[in-house]
RNA sequence: GCCGGAGUGGCGGAACUGGCAGACGCACAGGACUUAAAAUCCUGCGAAGCUAAACCUUCGUACCGGUUCGAUUCCGGUCUCCGGCACCA
């Protein structure tokens, strides 16, 4: 064994060795429980950054410790290969995107590798290949068939700065999530699939991931948005027709004293044109649609409306009231209309307060009562029902649905659940993606392309324009194709897919890699599937994890997979800060881990990423604690060096004779070690304090070893300390084991086995306090009964003292533990 | 506005079920080894007070209060920071 810890030496010597004997390769095994562990794929940017070593050191310890707890682990890793920065590149250095990703690939796959990960490589995936997108495509016409993929033309977000357009869900505080441009609407014809038809199951499945944050699944209650209520409709006074509102408040129905429509709201056109107020409502739209979509939504913005010279009549009480637009009514959000009642909401009571429209009060509280006069906010806490016909003198939270079942007689209304979730938009305006698998013909219109046609190949050749439009629509040998109906000459879609169609179902993929006959095979995907562990940025709790639900939902009722949720256990991971903000080219707080696995090798790098907080939580990079973890690798090499030179061969350590106190006590450590180890990072994933409790470990050893110590008891010290490391630091840890003289690698190990009676002491610190305040430690045999605890206590210096003269009002004793003498 | 989470030394963090606050590490200081440096090893390291020194005492987990023999931990309230949703009808 070398004196020296020459970690380039041994990371590459086992790297190699890894590779060429497939150690972590995997196959489908029933004689042994299987563990799927995942890690978000990455975009292949180019670099790995510090994000990456911290996902994938976490799930490479995961997977390596459940396999030495003879786990069958999938452990796999790719690439979500298509998007935009590709195809910026491409525009900007004129270079294909297939060339710029798969030479990215190429150099984050070395940058992998020299981390040492225990990734099965036969299995890796790469969504912008065409045996993968093949697939993607495949699952578009799959989706299309059931009705869940469908084209319309919609107000949609676009993006000026990607010329293209963003699903809602990529559209953060009126920008894009990308280039953080102001996206504006566009009125275009767009393919969505159909999540709002899962939109109930989404949120109701959240229940059963108990194995997911608490904070990701109220994250995704909020964007699904469920609120329950009831859909009126009113009618038009002048026109006879029907305009429907959603409220969550239908008790509060006879207080309706006007209605308001969002500007772009169909019937706004139809009650206007030709009369009278045409020019002022078109004007007052106009100005609204001048503001930028961030400023509409702003909750600063003022509320503003207008009369349209129309009148809409209550269904309860047959009222008529008048109709206004306003700049705060949503047209996507409920119905585009909402009625005001003035009395008991707080927007519409300052709305009525500043239109001067006319206020009813119909719910009293029950302890006072509201006088219209003195009123200066709206009431919206419960009470009883006044003004409201034959529902007066009824709790309004106890008639909410009598009320609806009124106006559900006359067809005027029903009970409705609404939803803020909209539907995802999932075509794109660019080059850089899945096609969408469908042929536009004059004579059939739009046709799915058969699927013995697939995959709808991407051009390689490609001309970037400086347009920045998709140069697809440009390429006739692209477009020009004939039908595959009627054989007439057809044109193809010449939009792609959003990438996050591509990574709604790699996780499936996965267990079927190689298959070219369909996505994966049946028996395959339900072998592995679930995921048991999934580890990412929370950056992706709405996005990616919303939409994969979705997916593994909707293939679930096709019968394609038999788990209806993808992901059964959710780690975050906390983002890599460097003098508190996240790593960034734009700041310069860069630190490459190329860099640091050059200085110091990538098991130092990985130790640190792992010592230095608990994974859910951010972490401070800070240069000298790495430098203190690669001392603790030197640390424990040189001990293992220094085994090695003092013992001749492999060391029996299955019985152990006589053992001193000494003895006794380092096998304690080796056990409290094992226990503490298993359950911080098994259980936990509090990976720290388990590399704190080895690092406890080595200094136990070093002393013990100054001793006249037993050879079987430092053996098993020596051994246990390998592998427990083996997880976190898997280079050293197999040179030593190798050097420690055993055959087979340590990452094929059986975790150490625990020795309940290796735990047990003979005696016990207990701590004495008086009147809760700690006063002194005693050492006492082990289980020594309370009254004779309690006599060893007081007779203590110290704890005399603070009794003297003072009444004994009671002694608790917590056995083995602590004295508590209580003194008036 | 609604909903979540967090606040502990100079720093990262630990204390898992209410029981020694500050494990482990970083930084810093002193010492040993060395011609010297690096590396390594040893010691100290929350604050204040007392002391020649040691011992010792008091305070201390954002703040105020409560429950308890005992609270970083449980309960009520306040402040600050972070995150999600938001003219959502």
């Amino acid at each position: 064994m070398n004196e020296r810890y020459d970690f380039a030496s041994i990371e590459s010597k086992w790297q190699t060795k890894w590779s060429e004997e497939k150690t972590y390769k995997v196959t489908e095994d029933d004689s042994k429980p299987k563990y799927y562990c995942l890690e978000m794929f990455p975009y292949p940017s180019g670099n790995l950054h510090m994000g990456h070593v911290r996902n994938y050191s976490i799930g490479d310890v995961i997977a390596r410790y459940k396999t030495m707890h003879g786990y069958n682990v999938l452990h796999p890793i790719g690439w979500d290969s298509f998007g935009l920065p590709a195809e910026n590149a491409a525009i900007k250095h004129n270079t294909p995107p297939a060339k710029w990703t798969i030479e990215n690939i190429a150099n984050m796959n070395r940058q992998l590798h020299s981390m040492g990960l225990s990734y099965d490589w036969d299995r890796e995936v790469t969504t912008c290949m065409p045996d993968y997108y093949k697939w993607t495509q495949w699952l578009f016409l799959q989706f299309y068939n059931k009705g869940l993929a469908y084209k319309k033309g919609a107000s949609v977000n676009w993006c000026p700065g990607c010329q293209t357009v963003l699903a809602n869900e990529q559209v953060v505080e009126g920008q894009c999530e990308r280039c953080d441009s102001v996206v504006e609407k566009k009125s275009l014809e767009q393919w969505f699939f159909k999540i709002t038809d899962y939109a109930d199951r989404l949120l109701k499945d959240l229940d059963k991931l108990e194995g997911w944050p608490n904070k990701v699944r109220i994250m995704q209650e909020n964007w699904i948005g469920r609120s329950e209520g009831a859909l009126l409709r009113f009618t038009v006074q002048e026109t006879g027709d029907t305009v429907e509102v959603f409220t969550t408040r239908p008790d509060t129905t006879f207080g309706v004293s006007y209605m308001v429509l969002a500007p772009e709201h169909p019937l706004v056109q139809k009650l206007v044109a030709g009369t009278e107020y045409e020019a002022d409502v078109n004007a007052f739209i106009k100005e609204v649609q001048q503001l930028s979509e961030v400023d509409r939504s702003s909750t600063e913005l003022e509320k503003k409306g207008i009369y349209i010279g129309a009148h809409a009549i209550n269904p309860a009480n047959g009222e008529a009231v008048p109709i206004l637009i306003g700049n705060y009514v949503i047209y996507e959000y409920g119905t585009g209309a909402v009625m005001g009642v003035p009395a008991h909401d707080e927007r519409d009571f300052f709305f009525a307060k500043k239109y001067d429209l006319p206020i009813t009060i119909v719910v009293q509280p029950e302890d006072k009562e509201l006088r219209l006069e003195d009123m200066e906010a709206a009431y919206t806490e419960s009470g009883i029902m006044v003004n409201s016909g034959k529902f007066n003198g009824r709790k309004n939270t106890d008639a909410k649905k009598a009320i609806v079942d009124y106006l559900a007689e006359a067809g005027n209304g029903e009970l409705k659940v609404n939803f803020r979730l909209r539907d995802w938009l999932i075509s794109r305006q660019r080059f850089w993606g899945a096609p969408i698998p469908i042929i536009y013909c004059d004579h059939c219109g739009a046709v799915p392309v058969p699927e013995d046609q697939l995959p709808v190949l991407l051009p390689q050749e490609v001309d970037f324009k400086p347009t920045g439009e998709s140069p697809l629509k440009y390429m006739d040998e692209f477009v020009n194709t004939t039908c595959p109906i009627c054989g007439k000459p057809a044109r193809r879609e010449t939009d792609t897919m959003d990438t996050f169609v591509c990574s709604s179902w790699y996780f499936l993929r996965y267990t079927d890699a190689l298959n070219d006959k369909a996505p994966f095979d049946k028996d395959k995907v339900d072998h592995w599937m679930n995921v048991d562990q999934y580890i990412g940025g929370v950056e992706h709790a709405i996005l990616h994890l919303l939409y994969a639900r979705f997916f593994t939902k909707v293939l679930y009722d096709m019968g394609l997979v038999s788990v209806d949720e993808p992901f059964q256990n959710l780690l975050t991971q906390g983002m890599v800060l460097m003098n508190g903000s996240k790593m960034s080219k734009s700041k310069g707080n860069i630190v490459s881990p190329e860099t640091i696995i050059g200085k110091f090798g990538a098991d130092t790098a990985r130790l640190f990423i792992l010592f230095a907080a608990p994974p859910e939580r951010d972490l401070e990079w800070n240069d000298s604690a790495v430098e203190g973890c690669y001392r603790f690798i030197n640390r424990v090499w040189r001990l293992v060096y220094e085994y090695v030179q003092n013992t001749e061969g492999v060391v029996d350590y299955s019985t152990f004779g006589e053992l001193n106190s000494k003895d006794k006590d380092m096998r304690r450590l080796t056990h409290t070690t094992i226990k503490r180890v298993t359950d911080d990072a098994g259980t936990r994933f509090n990976f720290n304090t388990a590399i704190s409790a080895i690092m406890e470990l080595v200094n136990g050893m070093y002393q013990y070893k100054e001793l006249d110590y037993n050879k079987a008891v430092m053996a098993e010290a020596v051994d246990t300390l390998v592998l427990l490391l083996a997880p976190f630091i898997p280079h050293v840890t197999e040179e030593m084991w190798a050097e420690l003289g055993h055959a087979e690698s340590v990452h094929k190990q059986q975790w150490p086995t625990l020795d309940e009676k290796a735990l047990v002491a003979d005696e016990t610190t207990v701590v004495v306090q008086v009147n809760g305040k700690m006063k002194d430690k005693i050492v006492l045999p082990m289980n020594t009964d309370n009254a004779e605890a309690e006599k060893a206590a007081l007779a203590l210096p110290k704890v005399a003292d603070a009794v003297i003269g003072k009444d004994i009002k009671k002694v608790i004793v917590v056995p083995n533990k602590l004295i508590n003498i209580v003194v008036g």
